[in-house]
DNA sequence: CTGTTAGCGCATTCAC
DNA sequence: GTGAATGCGCTAACAG
């Protein structure tokens, strides 16, 4: 019998008084804690059955301040880095009775911001930031508040914050390293976003990777500065015309890459033979596209399980999870577009998972 | 100065107190309605900035009945179609105040079930469905709770519910037309989940346009039942096993079609020469994966928008937007696993479109 | 084993 | 223009 507005819900108390029970009684047996009688929780689960009662779980959240949702910030689900990561969240949250409240922020810091003032309110019980471009004194001023908060490859000096990191800096140098085992001299980088941790570290990583080989580093060969297909195009293509073009390219994250393959091969030259390309992520893509890419793998899914779990560790413990910061290894994946010796088959996405070792931070 | 545990946040009465005026004018600075006398609202926001005080939605939303969150609920985020989907909710939502919260199902009643549940406890103020795979009675029953209800890609006869969907029927019948245009007449069909409502309409869409050209529907050229590569791969090659193998397959979402492709060359054969291929969905990956995958594209940003923007009419509106169910209409996109004249460069995923259609219901 | 009494933080009648 | 009192639905002490 379909009403004309939302029906009033059934409330606690009216399953006490159709139960004959006091509220407390039934409060109980929803709470599963407690002794109360076989008979009285039958005739309670009953009623409720009837009533089709539902809890409400922001008058619970009210008294028990915990509202049992956690805030996911990432830059942007389309970006195919994100699903994956997202999946490891829900999937670890959702295992220990908690909801994911998601967020875009296109990595813009007022967004950002703004975003995590509104979950805040929503008083989710921790945060979750990935590809996070606010300053570091906010994010201290957060945890100073005592807001359980998971930073996703980025590290943050607090005593009361954790960080679940790849490591961004042996990343930049595997990749580099083996552009230069193949032979390569002029290696060029397709930088990511200014404001990025990742980038700073992966960037890092390919220059010492060149110092390691007493290669100086040409500022040239830097281009780029959004992660994007489109931008890595037209990155490639300032690099392609250059008067003494790379003969391999470091991407920042393997969306770059592709956009590189593509400016390459538009003009009419070939991926691996005149430009060797390494990208980064190994998102799903990478192993579709036109030649294999070679890139170094994140543990996405892994990531975000991590980063879950240690979150609802601060926020059902009571000091943050040591070590502060967990550091995963990346893995080299070396497929088509280097020109290694490639694997025969085409691996099949999200399969060996890198290694995974933990820092003391 | 970090303190051991959470802080206890500041509360509206303390802003009250400190500002030197009563809750209630605090409570009119912060929603802006009413009459406010300058001096006292310069005050009160001095100290809301000070305090850093952040209104508890949880104590609003138990007061006035809206939690300012919607549910979302799809099968998995990591399979493609839904990203850029799960965006064009956000971004709608966003916009108007509201928060998303996301749950995966992989597609199991029972868990979409559980997750809807959950949802209503949180009192979330509407529901978006996508890939539901719960009976219709159970729907029904949330539209007469009252509960705001918007379905995508399915359809469900109530006065109360809303829905979005793109004509499955129709791009199935595109699809088929194509490759009978093509010349083909042995048309395989990879078969979506059973339970899947998209799967139903794609394969009648199908066998229409088989009819429409007097050949006969032969059950055995249809294989699959799982939207997944791998599963695209299994499908095929039970296909390929045929005495009689197809000239050309229908898939039932591009994931499958790759899978098949996959198949196909695994065996040494060509796309599309020695078999011709459609998806549907047009995920980003079919632009890039090679051949081309020619696919039925789906609007699935503007359904994702479309299907907020819905919502939201029927949580701050009174009664559910007509029409009821809103039909977009599928586009085919030539690429080149099918063999047809193919448009000369890749076309740049989600360029043009598919364009769209009302339809009253 | 069970009921009674207080709030959780806020918005909302009313008066003033 | 503003304030005091009431309750949203629920949990948490405490008795009993």
């Amino acid at each position: 019998m379909p009403r004309e507005t939302r029906n009033a819900p059934p409330t606690i108390k009216q399953v006490a008084a159709l139960a004959r029970v006091s509220i407390k009684t039934v409060s109980r047996v929803i709470n599963g804690a407690a002794y109360v009688s076989d008979a009285a929780r039958r005739r309670v689960l009953r009623v409720i059955e009837r009533l089709n009662y539902r809890p409400n779980a922001l008058a619970r959240g009210l008294v028990t301040r915990r509202s049992g949702s956690i805030g996911l910030v990432i830059a942007d689900i389309v970006n195919p880095f994100f699903p994956p990561l997202v999946r490891g969240v829900e999937d670890a949250a959702a295992a220990r009775g908690y909801n994911v409240i998601l967020c875009d922020t296109d990595e813009d810091a007022a967004r950002e911001r703004a975003v995590i003032s509104v979950l805040l309110e929503k008083q989710v019980d921790g945060l979750i930031l990935c590809a996070s471009r606010v300053p570091s004194g906010y994010l201290k001023g957060l945890a100073d508040e005592g807001v359980p908060l998971v930073l996703v490859n980025r590290v943050l000096a607090h005593p009361r914050a954790t960080a679940v990191v790849v490591d961004g800096v042996e990343g930049g140098r595997r990749a580099t390293r083996h552009l230069l085992d193949l032979g390569h001299r002029r290696i060029a980088y397709l930088a990511g976003p200014a404001g990025s941790f990742s980038h700073r570290s992966r960037l890092r990583g390919d220059r010492e990777a060149l110092a390691a080989r007493k290669i100086v580093f040409d500022p040239s060969l830097v281009a780029g500065g959004i992660a994007s297909i489109a931008a890595g195009r037209q990155a490639m293509a300032e690099l392609l015309d250059l008067k003494r073009p790379p003969s391999a390219v470091f991407a920042f994250d393997d969306l770059m890459a592709i956009g590189a393959i593509e400016e390459v091969r538009r003009r009419g030259r070939r991926v691996p033979e005149d430009v060797a390309i390494v990208g980064f992520d190994d998102i799903d893509l990478a192993a579709f596209v036109d030649p294999p890419l070679t890139t170094v793998a994140q543990p996405k899914t892994e990531m975000g399980r991590l980063a879950a779990l240690r979150l609802l560790e601060m926020v059902e413990g009571s000091s943050p999870p040591r070590p502060r910061t967990m550091t995963l290894t990346p893995e080299l994946v070396i497929r088509r577009s280097c020109g290694a010796r490639s694997i025969p088959t085409i691996r099949a996405p999200g399969t060996p998972g890198p290694s995974r070792k933990e820092a003391l931070t």
